[in-house]
This record gives structure tokens, C-alpha cells and sequence, in this order.
DNA sequence: TTGAAAGCGCTAACAG
DNA sequence: CTGTTAGCGCTTTCAA
């Protein structure tokens, strides 16, 4: 009953397994009537070719891998969504990893997908080490990363304008008058360093003074967040703003400064980043910086399919800049007197 | 430099390739010298066994089919998590199908999950032909559903009991002293229906009216449920609260009441379903039924590796029942005079 | 404890 | 247009 193979088919047909092969690979060498022929015992014995004899030949797997960071976090599961999509209408399956965060995990689920003969992979916002990268590279598999850089040169990205977004946020709650900014660091991702960079930059243009106290730690969630922003509050009194490294870390800020008997944005405005879904039904709309993720995911898999069909174009660099976008709700309002 | 494969670690180690495939397989009848001899090669030349050929002989993958609904739903991300997270921690990669709630689509991804000859496999919400399903069986292939049945025996399932959460929000709404409350269906997911019976029989126990329009259509996301929500209002005026068939449901049904200028619990009371992690920030945080997602992942994830151990339990059934839980926020309020 | 032989199911290369 | 041969890289079986 089971496992029919190209041999059986052949068989059953009285051809050789060489002509069914041919039919199955729509090969145009076969007379049309030995084509209908097999094609038909094909669907009657509902033969599918055997994928490990097929990739021991071809050393093709028709299967991409995919590193995020944690599926669950809306920011990669719509990425991912971006890369599953495209990927299977292409006839390509991605197989997921989620590292947690956690690049020794990473490491690992990178070599579990190499043995696996993934065709290619996208690797998003994931620290690997430098090394592992030069082996990929050596190896010349096709590999996308997703907002985040190494110094090394011809990689591919798909990569925000971070510099541009910090600059956004920075800049609009400058232009509402406020001087005091709090900044709630994102985790060390790519790119946080890009937006401290324009924050800073645009303190100092509009020569506003600033020092390292305006700066938290780094901060993993919403909980962490609640617990900063608690905390600097109570130090400081005089900060009238927050620019928070991401929409979690606005949500567990809003939470503390209404748990504190504040108010948003009377006391303090608010800024995230990423612009996620929930951000619109938060208690105070949030004004965040929109990141079209699933458009990464989108074109990091179409680049990655695209390498993998010219194979010359591996080691050619690509970086596709896309930039963020100022997406104005209720958390902020202007000082300006 | 590339594809080392075992017979050149054979040869270089002055060995038959048999050997050194014992000692990648930990068989113990190898000589500790020899072993450490070939370890020392296979180390220094990076050798990986070729996974085409394993597969080729042992017919496994080493690799699990997930299909959901809609990767980028909270619900399915949280559930996908507890999957990949169980999967990797026992060397298994899973492979993730978005089936963007298309029947025809899951039945494509299925088969194409099933010539890349996966271990086994976890269906999510998805509707399957039955005649699919009995295919599965046939290939005694490990299957598991979450929250789905069919009505075929034998097979494994984990599931929330959904007749049971629809009765905590049918009974909370009695109790707080709602008599017109307006169900906004879910799509036609498993447990909708139970759900919809279990505030049925709610009503009648307690010897409340109601008809056919009290229910909604379909609402599949949360802008549908915001101009359902609209138009039920306008037309209707008695009604005092809602029962949304998930929090995305909730979450475009209590926008809608804002923007008629109205308030959530004083004109309506509204309770969700799953308990996703925004609900809590919500203008108003939400009351919902909370659904352990990431549970049934890892419970579905558990039991389909539990079940690729030992085949012969494949025809044994086994239903997992999850219990829902009400989580009490601020959406409810209490009109008993 | 080790090795030789056979073969998993397919495709590439060539011959007819 | 069709068939033969060889071999991808490994494991299973049996023999030594």
C-alpha cells in the first residue's frame, strides 16, 4: 500500500523508471501517450517522489530557515507571517527557530538547519559571531539578515532607517517643547544604537543639554519597563517626556505613570516604536514609529529565493533601506507655551 | 573543502566508512582508540552526516508540520512558540504552514509537509476534508489537533473546554444582571459552536428570552466587529452587554461604542475571549476568558514526539481537556438594582 | 571490534 | 523519444 516509487510506477506502466522520472520533472521527451499513460497510474497509486532521494541528488531542500527572536513578540510573527507567505507561494516551505534571544541558541538552531540542507535563510535582528558568519558565507549559502549589521562586507539586509525613526521620535517631541527627555532603552538589538545616536544628535542641534541619567537600562519588557519608569520618576521630577524603545516598553511606562496617579500625556508624553497592533486600543492611543515588518519578512524571503536561483549573485551585497514612518496618536502633547 | 562525506573521514582515519558511521551513531562496539582517532578527523574537518541520506534510509526528518490559521494572531504565535520551543529542546525543527484560515490552502501545505516527509504533525484550528484526515491515518503518521474535531475515532487531540468557557461569560454577564446581551459570533472555529450552546443554555436555565437577533454574523477581525458592533447599537437599544467571540472582537466592539459617543461597562459591558496580552492595556482593560495557548503548543508538541516514539500508540486516541479561566477586569460592570 | 556488500529512491549522463 | 548505468551518502545485514 504504501511507499510506491518510481520503480513500481514504471513497472506498472512497462517503462523504465527513467520515463516516469522524466514525466514527473515535465520533461518535454515523452510521447504524449506513454505521458498519459504513467500519468495516470501516478494518481491512481497516488506516487509522490521520495524528497531525501530527490535532495541526495540535487542537494536541494525547497525549504527555508528562518532565526527570529521570539516568535510570539507581534514584531517577528508578522515578519515571519511576510516570509512563510512568499516562501510558500513559491513552493518553498520555512522551518522557524526561535532563539530566545539567546545567540549561543542561535548557534545551534543555525547548524540544525544547515544539516538540514535548508536552501537558504533569513536571520533576523540575531547576534551571531563573526565567525559563524564567515563560515556561512564560505559555505555560499544564500543568507538575508534583517535589521542587523556586521563588518563584514557583501552581506545582505533588509534593514529600517534607524538612524532616520530615532530622529523622528527625538525631533517631534523636541518640536512640542519638550527639553527633558527620558529614554527607555530597547534591548541591545540592531539599531538602538542608531536611535540613541539620532536622539543625542538632536539634542544637541536644538542644544538642549543632556547627560547619562536621561538613559535607562536595557529593557527586555513590559514588566522591566513598568519597574524603570517607576523608578526614574520618583527620582526625577522634572522630565516631561518619555521615548520608549519599543511598544511593550511604552505600554509598561503608561501603566506606571497612570499607577503613579499621573497622567498621559498631561504629565508625561509618550513615544514607542514599531507601531504593533495593540498600540491603537491602548488606554492613551500611542504615537509610535511605524516599522512595516511584514514587509521585511516579504523581501528578505524574495531576496533569499532570488540568490538561490543565481547562484553568482551570493556574494554580491544588497541593502535594502526602508524608513520608518511617525505615526501621530494621543500620547503626546505639546508644551509649548 | 566542502561535502566531507563519511568515506573521506573513512579514509583519512584508515578505516572502513562502516566504522566511523559507528562512531557518529554512538555504537559501542568501536575501539576507544579508534573512536577517538576518528572523533579528532570528524572534528577537524567539520563533518556533518549528510541528512539526505539518513533520511533516505531511516525515513525520518527529524522535523514536525505545523499548520495555524494566521501566524500573526497572537493566539497562534503564543501556541506556535510552545511547538517550536518543545520541538527544538528534543532536536526536532518544525516547519510552519500559515494556512490563512483556507481550506484548500491547508490541504496544499499539508501535502507538501507530507513529501518532505515530516515526523509528524500538529493542525491547529484548520478544517480538513475528512477524507484527508482518514489519509492521515492510513499513513500512520503521529497527528495531533488543537481545539478541532472531527468525527472520525481514534484520534489526538488537545483541546480547551470550550462549552465550559462559554458558560463562565454567559453566567458572569446573568450575574452581574444582563438579560439582553448580544453575542458577536467568532468565525466558525471549533468551540464557537459549543460556545454559542453553552450561552444558550445559559439563557434558558436562567429563563431569559432570546432569538436569532441576538447574534451577529461572522466577524472575522476586529474592523468587521467595529461596524457590526455600530450597527447592532443603532438599530437595537436595549441591549446592556457583549459577548465578543475573541479579544479582537471585543477590541473593534468597544471602539465602536466609544465612538457613538458611549461607555464601556456604563451603557455596555463587554467580556473577550483568549486573554491575549493587550487586552490588559486597553482603554478599558478587558474582562476575557483566558485560554492557555502556550500550553496546548507544548502539550500538542509533547504528544506528537511522545507518539513518533512509539507507533504503536498512533491509533490509540487521546483528548486533552484545558480548562478555560475568567479573568475579571474593568469591561463588566454589575446593573442589578 | 571491524569490514564488505547491498540498497534506500532518485537523477545525470550517455547511448540508442 | 526511451533505456542503461552509475552513483548521491548513508545504514542494515551479515560475515570475519
Amino acid at each position: 500500500m504504501k511507499n510506491i516509487t518510481i520503480k513500481k510506477i514504471a513497472e506498472l506502466a512497462g517503462v523504465s523508471h527513467m520515463t516516469v522520472s522524466r514525466v514527473v520533472n515535465r520533461d518535454k521527451y515523452v510521447k504524449e501517450e506513454t505521458k498519459n499513460k504513467i500519468l495516470k497510474i501516478i494518481k491512481k497509486y497516488g506516487y509522490e517522489p521520495n524528497y531525501f532521494a530527490i535532495g541526495l541528488k540535487t542537494k536541494k531542500s525547497k525549504t527555508i530557515g528562518l532565526i527570529v527572536g521570539d516568535i510570539e513578540n507581534p514584531y517577528y510573527s508578522r515578519l515571519a507571517k511576510g516570509v512563510i507567505n512568499v516562501c510558500e507561494s513559491l513552493n518553498y516551505n520555512v522551518i522557524v527557530c526561535n532563539s530566545q534571544y539567546d545567540s549561543e541558541l542561535s548557534e545551534k538552531y543555525l547548524s540544525m538547519l544547515l544539516s538540514k540542507g535548508v536552501d537558504g535563510l533569513i536571520i533576523s535582528n540575531i547576534d551571531l559571531k563573526v565567525e559563524t558568519i564567515k563560515n556561512l558565507k564560505e559555505k555560499q549559502i544564500p543568507l538575508v539578515f534583517t535589521n542587523i549589521k556586521y563588518d563584514i562586507g557583501d552581506l545582505n539586509y533588509i534593514k529600517a532607517d534607524d538612524y532616520y525613526g530615532g530622529k523622528l521620535a527625538a525631533e517631534y517631541l523636541v518640536r512640542l517643547g519638550h527639553r527633558k527627555i527620558y529614554f527607555l532603552r530597547p534591548p541591545d538589538v540592531y539599531g538602538a544604537q542608531e536611535r540613541i545616536d539620532a536622539f543625542k544628535d538632536t539634542m544637541t542641534k536644538n542644544k538642549i543639554n543632556f547627560d547619562d541619567s536621561y538613559f535607562s537600562d536595557f529593557i527586555f519588557n513590559e514588566d522591566d519597563s513598568y519597574m524603570a519608569t517607576k523608578k526614574f520618576i520618583s527620582k526625577q521630577k522634572d522630565f516631561t517626556a518619555i521615548i520608549a524603545g519599543n511598544d511593550f516598553i511604552a505600554m509598561g511606562a503608561m501603566e506606571a505613570v497612570f499607577d503613579l496617579g499621573l497622567e498621559v500625556p498631561g504629565d508625561f508624553s509618550i513615544i514607542g516604536y514599531d507601531n504593533l497592533k495593540f498600540t491603537k486600543i491602548m488606554r492613551v492611543p500611542l504615537t509610535t514609529i511605524k516599522q512595516p515588518k511584514y514587509l521585511f519578512g516579504k523581501l528578505a524571503a524574495e531576496r533569499v529565493i532570488e540568490l538561490l536561483k543565481r547562484p553568482n549573485k551570493i556574494n554580491k551585497k544588497k541593502e535594502i533601506v526602508i524608513k520608518p514612518e511617525l505615526i501621530e496618536r494621543l500620547s503626546c502633547m505639546s508644551i509649548n507655551k
